[in-house]
DNA sequence: TAATAATATTGAACACTGTTTAAAAAAGCA
DNA sequence: TGCTTTTTTAAACAGTGTTCAATATTATTA
């Protein structure tokens, strides 16, 4: 069977070579910028035929939503040789603003363009939702080591969550120009710290 | 002269009830699904004829735009007759966050959607500087009453403006939605609250 | 090897988009 | 009334996502 091997290998070679192409792209003008004649163009194939290894538009968007996720997922990995649930936690932040720093696009791939995410059984939502539990999980074994009592677990973890992401979001957006002699990565970080002061004294 | 002034009232006119029909689609469909076609067939108008009125479709957009923050500052407004720098900064995010509730299309065309913001220079920007600046002011009146002392100001205004936007941002892209069995509107609340439980406490 | 069947690719077409523009209509003015 | 200015329109242009019949390529079978 070492033709259908190959036939296999090669549509997969396909599916990659149109990924590249659109990764390119994308994560170059966004969303809306992006054509399915410009992702054919940048790989010398015809538009139509990208239809015969995705369904449309979306698909190809929403593998690389995927794709950041695994990306970001990977780099919180190695936090889990963190002990302290409390060291854990505000490592978690700063990994994660550092992600949106350094992958901008991405970023905006994944929190921010809507354009196809509305199916909420996506896999990216799943992996959002995994990733949510497991930040409730570390604000419970905080409240567990006596960090946060008083704080409801669910509302806590929202905030975090919206904290860490609303920083990053105004980053994505350009929206912090306004602060003038302080560069992006200056807000972010410190800006994280203010609110890591702020969860040290309670 | 009377005409020339009858004239000038049309042409307002003309305006207003493309505005009209522009903010009902915009507020609906969102930027792109909003087409100038689908404008000028909501007020019954040819496509063409609305170029007479405005420069370009971002140029609907802008004033949209506009129109959102001043809705939103009239709100804050009110708060102007709250003397504690602290209670009114409290406030203040509370009248944020409702505002996106109550106004999440305008919200998303303020905050989130980017197509035609780009130039920094626009009225949009100019009034969120504005805004920004009345926070910090705020965050400096606090640390005058001996809030937030060994807190950098800037960084902290930062935080905040981060906080209350990250709320609102996840849930005017249905991103809340993994938190199950509670509401959007008591998610942000109580996750607003749980921030001012910490400041409290600071 | 030749004929047939399955797979892969293409370019044209469809209905849509924002925007421009020449022509036509309407209104104001002499 | 004729003339000019302002307003409106439909058609056109170049772009979009997507579909599809025709074609080319490859694999299987006789």
């Amino acid at each position: 069977m070492g033709i259908a091997e190959r036939k296999l290998e090669e549509k997969q070679e396909m599916h990659k070579r149109i990924l590249d192409g659109a990764r390119k792209i994308f994560l170059q003008k966004g969303y809306d910028q992006t054509s399915m004649r410009n992702i054919a163009q940048e790989i010398n194939y015809s538009p139509g035929s990208i239809y015969f290894y995705f369904k449309d538009k979306s698909e190809i968007f929403h593998e690389l939503h995927k794709e950041g996720f695994l990306l970001l997922l990977n780099q919180l990995k190695v936090l889990q040789k963190v002990r302290d649930p409390f060291e854990r936690l505000k490592a978690s932040g700063r990994v994660f603003i550092q992600f949106a720093q350094e992958n901008k696009d991405y970023y905006n791939l994944m929190f921010i363009v809507d354009e196809p995410v509305k199916n909420s059984l996506s896999e990216g939502f799943q992996i959002a939702e995994e990733a949510i539990s497991y930040m409730q999980e570390m604000v419970s074994e905080c409240q567990q080591n006596g960090k946060f009592t008083n704080m409801d677990t669910e509302y806590f973890t929202f905030l975090i969550i919206s904290v860490v992401h609303g920083i990053c979001a105004l980053f994505c957006k350009n929206r912090n120009t306004s602060f003038i002699g302080k560069t992006d990565e200056e807000l972010m970080e410190n800006g994280y710290e203010s609110f890591v002061a702020l969860l040290e004294k309670s």
